[in-house]
Parts: C-alpha cells; sequence; structure tokens
DNA sequence: CGGTATAAAAATAATCATTCCCAACATCTT
DNA sequence: AAGATGTTGGGAATGATTATTTTTATACCG
C-alpha cells in the first residue's frame, strides 16, 4: 500500500517552478521510520531511530534512514532539530514548540511555554533579514543529571 | 608577557572543590586568536578563525585553534554558538543576544531585541529540569542572498 | 498481465568537522 | 640550573553525515 502525501512546501520555493506532482511516496522505510519517531518524546538522533527502526526493518541502512529524515523534514512532515551538541535531533511534532537540552547528557525534551509568534516580527523590524522563523532553545540539568551529580551544585 | 585572567566559573561547580588557582595563561597563541576573534562581527567558525590567525602566526595549529577556542568559551571568556548547520560558530560577546541566521549561506548575525530574561524562570516553572540559560535563534534570509536570489518567493 | 522506465534502497566509499595523541618546546617552581 | 608542568604543532583517529554505485521495488503503458 502507498500513500502519496503533498509536499508542505516550506522556504525557498520558486513560484515559476512549483510543479504540481513534486508527490513523496509512502515506502515502507519511511511509513515505519515516520511510526518510530512518532512513539518517542525523546528527540532521537538518526543512529538512535535506526536502531529503533532495525528491530522491525532488520535490513535497512542507516543512509536511508538518513535520507529519508532529510527528505520528511523538507517536506515538512517531521521537523529536524539544530540544537547543540554534534548529533542532529529529529521530532514527530511539527507545531512550533520550544527544547531543552541537558548540559550534562544532551538530552532533549519539551518546554511546554508558549511560542512568541510576535518575535518574529520584532526580529524582522530591527534588522535586514527577511525573518522566516525562530526557535528558543533552553539549556540546563535533567532530573536524572541531576540525582548523578549531587555533589556539584549548580549557579 | 604573560597576563593571567580569572575563570568566569559557568555551568556546574564544586564548591568544595574550587580551586583559587585555576586561571588561564594568555599565550601568545590565545592572545591573537582572541584579538582576532573580538575584530569581527561575523561570528567565524574555528577554520575561519584559523585562516585569519594565520596571517599573523603562519605556524599556529588548526588543533590549538580548537583547543583554545573551546577553553576560552569554558571560561567564558567567549561564547560558542551552537547554532544550526554544520560548524560551530564564535563570539566575543558574551553578554546574552540573539542571533539570526540565513537559510541561504549560513551566515550569522545579531538581532538587538531585548533579552527575555525571565523565560529561564517560566520554563524552569513548567519542567523538571534546573534551567541555566536559553538562547533564541531565528533563521531567515540575509540582505546578500536576497538580491542573488530575487527570483524566488519565500514565504 | 509483461516490459520498460523511474524511484528508492542497500552497501559502501568519501567527506567534513572535530578530537585525540605525542614528541618538542615554553614557562614555572624551587 | 633542573625538574615539573603546561602548551604547541603536526598528524592520526573518530564520528557524523553525505555521496556514489549497484540492486531492488514500484509505477507506467500498452
Ligand atoms: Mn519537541
Ligand atoms: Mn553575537
Ligand atoms: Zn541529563
Ligand atoms: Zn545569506
Amino acid at each position: 500500500m502507498i500513500i502519496f502525501i503533498p509536499p508542505a512546501t516550506s522556504t525557498p520555493v520558486n513560484i515559476m517552478e512549483t510543479k504540481p506532482d513534486n508527490m513523496i511516496r509512502i515506502t515502507t522505510q519511511r511509513q515505519i521510520i515516520l511510526e518510530e519517531l512518532a512513539k518517542v518524546k525523546t528527540h532521537p538522533t538518526a543512529s538512535e531511530l535506526y536502531d529503533m527502526v532495525r528491530k522491525r526493518l532488520p535490513r535497512i541502512g542507516l543512509g536511508t534512514v538518513y535520507r529519508n529524515l532529510e527528505l520528511m523534514a523538507e517536506n515538512g512532515m517531521i521537523l529536524k532539530l539544530e540544537v547543540g551538541g554534534t548529533q542532529k535531533r529529529f521530532d514527530a511534532t511539527t507545531d512550533t514548540h520550544y527544547h531543552i537540552r541537558c548540559s550534562g547528557c544532551g538530552r532533549v525534551d519539551d518546554i511546554d511555554t508558549p511560542v512568541m509568534d510576535d518575535l518574529v516580527k520584532e526580529a524582522a523590524a530591527s534588522s535586514s533579514y527577511l525573518v522566516q522563523g525562530h526557535h528558543v532553545e533552553f539549556t540546563g540539568v535533567c532530573p536524572s543529571c541531576q540525582e548523578k551529580n549531587k555533589d556539584v551544585t549548580y549557579q
């Protein structure tokens, strides 16, 4: 069973070239990558997702995971989080929301403070950029890392 | 001439072990890396900085640049920006401020909207993390990339 | 349906940023 | 001055990501 979904045209789009036929095919691999990503709230990295997906598709390649995460992010199906740390992370929740990253272990969680959409307008007013979006990243110490380091005082 | 500067104790600090003698030595290399970084507002990457520094210190190694940028960031002398894109960027301005990254060329500029310090309190209230800080990153298209792509419509 | 064109996957190689390692050199301590 | 300690340069190693090539799956058309 193959489903097509229309592209959620994000970033730059040349109006003259917008073909009506650029749809993404939902292959087994894409389906399962998406399902596994949607299952968790942990914002996994590509290789974490690879491990999750391999339990259901043992023969999938890491390159396939990378390629499709990239593709799905371009199509607005998922979010590619370019947060601190060495690896990119992915998020099946595409509504704008903010994140916090643990400075101890790198774990990333959602922060449920209200989104400030008018920040973009403010930024646009104060710069010569064409402002497209924004995101807020908090840093802190996750509960588990606090527990591990009771002797350490954070300031 | 060697100058010592005291460490701007940032992140985790064990009060019991805070030695009074952990100072960073300002070697020629460190001095020049810092000077070159302070000269620009472009938030250069390590290798861009390497190229700048090499004009004054032709024999310096790329590893030295990485090592010292890391060290100076740990000591709060500079900022290590973990923004989107493939490379880390550095900033001699250590006061909290926000940035915008061009989705076309990766360039990073300052955004001069007021810093919202109370965001950290809000985040702390709504999560079990010990919240330490925050930063806001806007994305957009820089003037030069707008010029280059007049035919493209951004939305 | 069968045959061909096209898209995607798997396997593997290549690239890029960053870190690690170590021998040589510099600075500090006494 | 001599030993201890810190720093550098150069190069190798690592880790994440991307590119390339071959194979497999799906679509398209008669
Ligand atoms: Mn999220
Ligand atoms: Mn800045
Ligand atoms: Zn943690
Ligand atoms: Zn640009």
